[in-house]
DNA sequence: ATCAGTTTAGAAAACCTTTTCTATAGAAAG
DNA sequence: CTTTCTATAGAAAAGGTTTTCTAAACTGAT
């Protein structure tokens, strides 16, 4: 049962392959009658245009790659849905990657990528090493590249970014305003999103005076990260410096976090106040339910698609940064 | 900046494309000099073959669809890490499509993915109707097609599943085991995998002559499922059926099950045994931890990519249906 | 020096479409 | 009854590869 094409299309109606190119892109005005005997023929095939071919002509694919260190974070499934909302109706198909965090891998989808013929590139929390060495500046010369939370000042490219700086920043002003001064803060140790979070943090406490400390957690699959974060907390609630609050850099920090509390008996929000980070369902499942800070990821996903759709659309662009606001949702915690 | 083919390659080095072509695939004899001479002619014009052509003229994409009904359950984020564990390294890339459960967003995916060609499809958890109305079953003529979960004895067709029915019948009979014969359980709507389990615990019950109950929670966003769950359960504690156990569908009805405890007071375990279905990271970082049967999802995903790799490659193959066990796995809960 | 056999290279067809360019038929206009 | 225009259809090229088939060049034996 060889496939059906075109040709086969084309016999049965009695008419050239042209013809029917015609009647299914609409394209060229076509008699009625010889529309319909090729509509019949088509059905009566059940003709299914080969696409590669037509890619190959139209030199366009209508496929995005979509590269992500993993999927176990509810963060990027978010996103990829966002992304997956704008353009699945415009026609477009996603070939979704995982880097798994690995510098080399996320080079070898890439070009796997770009052989592929794929029209665009959006890649969620690249590796610093590829955006460092240049390899990331020279792609976005070949193809449209978006980079989503590529906190990276640095490099010519096009950026959907949470603004996480201003979100931490109202974090740390809300524990500020509560009278809370003595602010731990927890997170992951490979992330450029976190350097940034970090980065703003340390300049809050010392701006004033504050005593802080930083946690690093070992970044692995979410179950030990929980673990680890929990230990490490249980660490510093029994320790001296005791903190009042503390900021994580994701709600699965969080979630140690809590259940550090519970395990030693502290209190929260009472005798500890935590804030996680990326409002995912996670923080709205925990007892008490989590503070947070809303990255709006599905709308964030969803920019980046509208971006880069435009980016491969237009002819001439400029590169742009577009950030999206965070929002403090203060639970229970 | 036009793209570099094939043509390009060719003149640069002074040889013809067919050489080239011999050159890149290494499959045919070429002389050393020649080779050379190629080699740094791609290097030099930093050559990416258009794997649309080749693809085109080989009849084979090396892609494979798959359609999931969401990302938002853990399950099926590590369904899928384990299928691209296998498929990455052999070189195929994946198309990944969410349904979002809709039977009409299903077919139009799928009809989308043979239209760019994939060498097989596997789908997680389809829509019921689809495979009522023979619709896969015909699928399943036309490409390699395999069913995750897909629990429906009678189409034709290659599975591989959860042996989730033995899942069901280890954890009642554990319950059973403990004393324990007032069991509730919780479910969600629409999903073969729950009608299953249903059906396996109604047949249990009766059999021993308990008096069960089940109450379904309508699908939505994990988040609402889990407040939904929470206020059924709460309903269940507080009636005079009051169940002593409850056996749920899934990891979130059963962070539901729990919250909905601890709002009421009643301690888990003492008054009330609880256990989930997956074993996703959630039930690990909940307090106290729940119990849950493991469904083993990234070793499915992998058996699934072994069994389709199979069916596209080899030419005959007899319809398989393979089973996984599951695990039941006692926590805390 | 001739012949057969072995390596190596290239020309051309093939894959399935879209698109441009040409051609035909019929209608309208003179 | 020509001529011009319009509407419709088809032939052929193009897109970038792989693969088959043919050809050339060299090897070694007679």
């Amino acid at each position: 049962m060889a496939k059906v094409t075109i040709q086969d299309v084309a016999k049965e109606a009695g008419v050239s392959i042209t013809t029917v190119s015609r009647v299914m892109n609409n394209n060229y005005p076509v008699a009625e009658k010889t529309r319909k005997k090729v509509e019949i023929a088509i059905k009566k095939l059940a003709f299914r245009p080969n696409l590669l071919a037509r890619s190959l002509i139209q030199n366009s694919t209508k496929t995005i790659g979509i590269l992500t260190p993993s999927l176990e974070n509810l963060f990027f499934s978010e996103v990829i849905k966002g992304i997956d909302q704008v353009t699945g109706p415009k026609g477009y198909t996603t070939f979704l990657c995982h880097t798994e965090g690995k510098e080399d891998k996320e080079r070898e989808l890439i070009e796997s990528l770009l052989n592929r013929q794929v029209d665009g590139i959006i890649m969620i929390d690249p590796r610093r090493e590829n955006v460092l060495s240049g390899y990331l500046e020279k792609l976005a010369k070949e193809v449209p590249l978006l980079l989503i939370n590529g906190h990276s000042a640095g490099i010519a490219c096009d950026y959907v970014l949470n603004a996480a700086e201003d979100g931490v920043m109202e974090a740390l002003r809300y524990f500020e305003g509560e009278g809370l001064t003595k602010i731990a803060f927890l997170r992951g140790k490979k992330s450029y999103s976190y350097d940034i979070k970090e980065e703003v943090y340390d300049h809050f406490m010392k701006e004033h005076g504050y005593s802080g400390q930083v946690v690093r957690i070992k970044d692995g699959n979410d179950a030990h990260t929980v673990e680890q974060a929990k230990e490490a907390v249980m660490g510093l609630l029994d320790g001296e410096d005791c903190p009042e609050a503390i900021l994580a850099c994701n709600d699965w920090m969080a979630v140690g976090a809590l259940n550090a509390a519970k395990s030693m008996g502290t209190q929260v929000p009472k005798d500890l106040r935590i804030i996680g980070f990326d409002n995912t369902i996670i923080s709205q499942i925990t007892e008490p339910k989590l503070s947070t800070i809303d990255q709006q990821m599905t709308k964030l996903g969803g920019l980046a698609a509208k971006r880069i759709y435009q980016m491969m659309t237009d002819e001439d662009h400029n590169r742009q940064k577009i950030y999206l606001e965070t929002k403090l949702i203060i639970r229970e915690s």
